[in-house]
DNA sequence: ATGCTGACTATGT
DNA sequence: TACATAGCCAGCA
């Protein structure tokens, strides 16, 4: 498959994230068959225009944390905005508690075929 | 071709 | 818990 093919692949997988909820940017890589490169969802999320309809704003980095983009401290304020709309809570240290708002995919419903 | 960068993560101290 | 390092690999100069 192409590297224009993960990047759908990605998406795909964002697609399915649930409101209220969040993934790690691990956990994307791994159920679009990307396993172990995380980066890889980060450049793919970043290729995306402004105004996408993709719920980019559901991935976070594994510390529960949002990623800054480009060194920019305030680049993560819409994130995080939107994300306290649909119900997702930050403690002190504006991270999110995994264990209460990581979204559990249910088996059954596959990832790609890897290659 | 070569080297650097980055919306990352796991591991060690 | 926090910081440092190493591994990772597609883009880009």
């Amino acid at each position: 498959m192409s590297p224009a093919g993960d990047y759908e692949r990605v998406y795909a997988v964002v697609w399915r994230i649930p409101r209220g909820r969040v993934a790690t940017y691990g956990q994307v890589a791994a159920l679009a068959g990307l396993g172990g490169q995380a980066r890889r969802v980060g450049y793919a999320l970043h290729a995306l225009p402004d105004g996408t309809a993709v719920p980019w704003h559901r991935v976070v980095n594994a510390q529960g944390r949002i990623s800054a983009r480009g060194g920019e401290p305030g680049s993560v304020l819409p994130q995080r905005f939107r994300l306290e709309e649909e119900g997702v809570e930050f403690d002190e240290q504006d991270r999110i508690p995994l264990e209460r708002f990581r979204w559990r995919p249910r088996r059954g419903v596959r990832r790609t075929d890897p290659e």
